[in-house]
DNA sequence: TATAATAATACAAACGTTTGTATTATTATT
DNA sequence: AATAATAATACAAACGTTTGTATTATTATA
């Protein structure tokens, strides 16, 4: 076959069966309207027809994509894949799709992800705002133009108009600290990220927190706050960080899995034993932790938990009334620590 | 503001500039046929009364959504995660989006995707089809019908209508396994994945006739394929197999690096020394292979070229005219072998 | 058997664009 | 100043659905 074939559409069926638009569209929706023998005939030509529904112009009538934007700083995190298959399923679930974007860590391209957005393509929007994002107008522009909006991970509390999903940051940092504590470590390291994401803030305070409430002096010295986007440079702050070292910890205490990662792999290097020296504690809990020789004993974020929860949020807001303002919600969702070798 | 603004537009717009939808239309589109003073006019206005493009009106009305529908058996595989990216950058430079589904390695679920992708949403489908597809009548109907669609991965020759775009898995795998052989190893195991997957059947193929250039005596008890489709079952198998064996491997060449860093783990509990005793070789190179002590020696596939080359391929089918029948493409991706502490 | 009640279907507008053709306004040509 | 050429714009159909209202067909009631 050369010619492509031109799509079947309810006005090819109508024509065929000799009966109106309506009543095919009505009797492919099952509408008492339309009597059962005319159903089943337009069933069975459909069927013979090949015929697909257009969602496009399904959509432009009904004025709903049901695809749900979801944007996030970047691909290449396991945690923001996990959120994304937690949203997937529950979006799956009550007949949504999703259409996730990377804003790649830039502030522009997250303006500009949800402009396209904006045009009409999705019914709402879940995202975790970049660490560049200061300025937090444009979000409450399009929520305030009545785009439903779900915010994880990088919350903005200023951002009025949008359901906030997160851990309690402070908390669990506290109370990984204050595990290391009650093992009797006392010079502990922090190894946090970028210091403009609102979790790494609270995870830096909760580590600060739990020295003070064990009194236990804080070293500025002990503290690393790593600016690497890219994996390659990561590597390398946290060696550096190690060797200008003047003391020697007896325990770190890091932000994401892979910071953990590599504080074992450069602990290791320098023949320290691992947890009888120093003992490590990682965030997220993404799998990797269980690869390493020894396991890393990390704060076990519910991940997965979160997407599905901002999932369920957004289409809660979908299904409100178009004509009263959204109330805003937040969750907080539990972590907790998960001990493997490594402590 | 308690009532969601109605959205402005075209008409609109008209409406207050007194001119014609068309006009306005032909505006915002700097068609010279309208003059340069309305198109200013026409720019300022718009922007005055925030209009934005209702992009599904356009979908309808140009018969194209500028969305490639992207299709993998699962999200947590940083493989697939990588080509994403690759298609998505290729894709957002050439005015595309991407709509990434997941069929969970299920062929139930891979079907009603494209189901969902024939429903129009998108202009063309890139996809790596399942284990579990065994008949891939869908995939040819769908092309026949008119749908542009690239394979990748685990790629289907019978598919006529598709392009397809690979790595040499019989070469690189050749080619691991014949550094192995040159670097004196002589009981090389073989861990591969689920055999129904082409690309893991190619690896056995490159291993097995490395070994038989060699006249290295092929057997049996050194090959593993995994099944698990969970990662924690892969553990186990990986485990049980090496504890089985009866004559001690010097080295190991696995299929993917997960198996890898899971058979060096392994070899580690029983104390054996990497690599003096046993080399290591993984396959895919996903960052992975970094983070572990030692460093892991893998077959470096380009994820990210090949889904940029999907894209592309993709969106040259997308501007072939309608009225010709499709060439089916072919392309094959250099691997190479990055050697590092595992060998 | 005429009329009312209801079932079944048809008609047509709407969703917000794009685009081919028709029309009107402007400028150039004589 | 009348006409031709062209520039600028308006009109209307099309994209494939959904859905409110109007119409016709069927059955029930008297």
């Amino acid at each position: 076959m050369v010619f492509k074939k031109r799509r079947v559409k309810l006005e090819d069926i109508a024509r065929k069966l000799n009966i109106s638009i309506a009543t095919v569209s009505r009797a492919l929706d099952k509408n008492p309207r339309v009597k059962k023998s005319t159903q089943e005939k337009v069933f069975k030509t459909a069927e013979e027809m090949g015929y697909m529904p257009n969602q496009i112009a399904k959509s432009l009538s009904s004025g709903k994509t049901n695809i749900i934007g979801v944007l996030i700083p970047r691909y290449d995190e396991p945690f923001f894949i996990e959120v994304c298959r937690g949203i997937d399923q529950y979006a799956r679930n009550h007949n949504y799709k999703i259409l996730i974007s990377s804003s790649r860590n830039s502030y522009q391209f997250e303006k500009e992800n949800l402009i396209s957005f904006e045009k009409g393509l999705v019914d709402g929007i879940i995202l975790s705002p970049t660490h560049e994002t200061e300025n937090v107008a444009h979000l409450n522009d399009l929520t305030s133009k009545g785009m439903p909006m779900v915010l994880f991970d990088n919350i903005r509390e200023e951002v009025s108009g949008a359901d906030h999903v997160m851990i309690d940051d402070i908390k669990s940092s506290f109370n990984a600290v204050e595990f290391l504590i009650k093992k009797g470590r006392k010079k502990i390291a922090f190894i946090g990220g970028i210091k403009q994401k609102k979790v790494f803030q609270d995870r830096f305070t909760g580590y600060k927190s739990a020295l003070n409430k064990y009194k236990i002096p804080f070293h500025e010295e002990l503290v690393l706050h790593c600016n690497s986007l890219d994996r390659e440079f990561e590597d390398r702050e946290i060696l550096d960080f190690f060797k200008h070292l003047t003391t020697s910890p007896d325990a770190v205490f890091t932000c994401t899995d892979n910071y953990g990662l590599l504080a074992m792999k450069t602990l290791l290097k320098t023949e320290k034993k691992i947890p009888e020296e120093v003992a490590v504690i990682g965030f997220g809990d993404l799998g990797l932790g269980e690869v390493f020789v020894p396991t890393l004993t990390c704060v076990s974020q519910p991940s997965f938990e979160m997407g599905q929860k901002a999932a369920e949020l957004l289409i809660k807001q979908l299904n409100e009334p178009e004509d009263i303002l959204h109330k805003k919600t937040v969750v907080k969702l539990e972590t907790k620590l998960t001990q493997r070798e490594s402590t």
